[in-house]
DNA sequence: GTGAAAGCGCTAACAT
DNA sequence: ATGTTAGCGCTTTCAC
């Protein structure tokens, strides 16, 4: 800046007011100052701005990973919400700052907030790390996470309607003759335990027992579905359905029941959970509980920026919807 | 921290001193206020220290999407590119910036370079843009393009061996016997390009014809496979094998052969690219060409730090692998 | 309408 | 071993 000034023959101050389209400078020495600038592929230094005005555009995402799988970055459906935050910032003209950390050590996600760089914080994943997030928004981190509302929470959660989006599934599932429907997911989880309840009231809703057999504790690792399969015959558990908590894990239970001679939907009717791009494309096409990644792109970026300018934001839940494809059909075969 | 310095009863220097671990203060002295510092859960600010020290550990990462589809963040591909990335520079102790674009003002891509906010810029994809690639190299903005080489090329890439690729491919579906393979993909991309010379090589090498009906040009979009299909349909032209440019392109292809009564692989053999996580999980599963992710973020990240440091850095190609699965098996079904 | 000067939060000579 | 001071690149009173 100062060598715009030298070569304009006039001083920083005027140069930055220039540059700021400001209307105390004269038309034509502004006019002169923007050429030359862009002449010289000058831009204002954004960090030297934001220490000044104390201002600041960039927002942090971190995504957690499991220690053990380091799967987050590799599930379709975590990475597509990449994508919709990535859009829904850019919207509004906010650079995104994306962290990657390990999922025990949550409180590490602060880090970009405490450094100045970035005015808040989105984590995509809550696991099970509900006291570390306390602790974060009990220091006023400005944060918002995509998860369950959990009680006694003191931060701000946008997230699906889990409980209405197990009861879809089941409901489904029960509605199309299905009795013995197993349930493929970790309910130490948040989210997986509220899909859980949605289960169990829609067993209890067509006055179904609710049989623990019949649910499987699997991690959302790929293999999961296969695992999960495999601990069913172990157990020695009939079943004519299936409500697995990811698309992942329900395809790989569908290819491991294929590979087993069980038909689906014949023989075990399959619902998923957070209709990723491919599960339109999956042979027979998965039938799933559609999560809306582009909307909760948008509410969590919103919910962030009213934290960030000091206004109390009630946690968000957003609809989910039930996706009716080949592997759990509305006709039931014969 | 001129606060912390106040309650220590120091200067500002030696907060500063103590907070970075210099050896010019007392031991018991820096740790007094270490414990301070993290009490207060007191964080040096970056913006101010990188002004300071004109220093940066922040890199762009910027995905262009093509203004008329707007695919690029929801292909796996890029996505999981994108993990890939996340963790070769966290490993690094950077931080990643991340924008997208429009693919047709490549030359926006300089900004967050222009600005300061990054020492320099990952470009994923490359599309049509290398003239605008070639005066951002020509401005001396640090950038790696994850792509093709082009001649006449100022920029530096990296890339998967398409070339390679597409011989791999087309040859396995040789050497079982197809004659008549179709080639769906857009050769106005340049890595898409190279995949169809690689592929006009395998058939060249075994004294087959390039047939120009058999070649689809169809853009990234899911439902390309689709489209190229019912393409090849109008032109009424005979295939018994579709070597595809994306993984998306292949299963979508197959869906709709599979709909029309054409059976994978029996009469049609089909090989995709990328070897995305689902192509494994497909059914039936899909070969295909893996592109090296993890190999590639890794890549991208160490040739940009090079170039930053103002070596000049070559383009790399990086080996492509054929994964053989069920969609184009090795011993040809009768 | 424009310039001089102070200061955002930090570090590194240079003193002491 | 610690304090003083200047300055990174910018904006903004306050003078002129």
């Amino acid at each position: 800046m100062a060598d715009i000034a030298r070569i304009a023959g006039v001083s920083k101050a005027t140069v930055s007011r220039a540059l700021n389209r400001s209307v105390l400078v004269n038309q034509e020495t502004r006019e002169r100052i923007v050429a030359l600038a862009s002449s010289l592929n000058y831009t204002i230094n954004i960090g030297a701005q934001n220490l000044r005005l104390k201002q600041n555009r960039t927002v942090g995402v971190v995504v957690p990973f499991d220690s053990e799988t380091r799967q987050h970055l590799s599930d379709p459906f975590f990475l597509s919400m990449l994508g919709a935050l990535a859009d829904a910032l850019t919207a509004r003209g906010y650079d995104m700052l994306l962290s990657r950390i390990d999922a025990e050590q949550i409180d590490c996600a602060a880090q970009p907030f405490d450094t100045g760089r970035v005015i808040g914080i989105i984590l995509i994943g809550q696991w099970r790390q509900h006291e570390q997030l306390n602790q974060l928004a009990a220091r006023h981190v400005p944060i918002v996470v995509w998860g369950a509302q959990l009680p006694q929470q003191l931060y701000t959660t946008v997230g699906g309607d889990n409980v209405s989006g197990g009861m879809l599934a089941t409901a489904h599932l029960i509605e199309q003759g299905r009795r013995r429907i197993a349930f493929f997911g970790d309910i130490n989880l948040p989210e997986v335990a509220q899909r859980y309840r949605g289960y169990c009231n829609a067993l209890a809703a067509h006055a179904l027992a609710v049989d623990p057999q019949l649910r499987v504790s699997v991690s959302f690792i790929p293999e999961g579905g296969t695992q999960a399969v495999q601990e069913l015959a172990r157990r020695g558990v009939a079943y004519d359905a299936i409500f697995a908590c990811s698309d992942l894990l329900a395809m790989t239970a569908i290819n491991t029941l294929r590979d087993a001679g069980r038909h689906v939907p014949a023989d075990v009717a399959v619902v998923g959970y957070d209709d990723i791009a491919l599960a339109a494309y999956y042979h027979p096409a998965l039938s799933t509980i559609r999560q809306p990644v582009r909307a909760a792109g948008e509410a969590l970026v919103g919910a962030l920026l009213e934290l960030v300018d000091g206004r109390a934001v009630a946690s968000a839940q957003l609809p989910t919807e039930l996706i009716v494809r080949a592997t759990a059909p509305l006709k039931e075969l014969p």
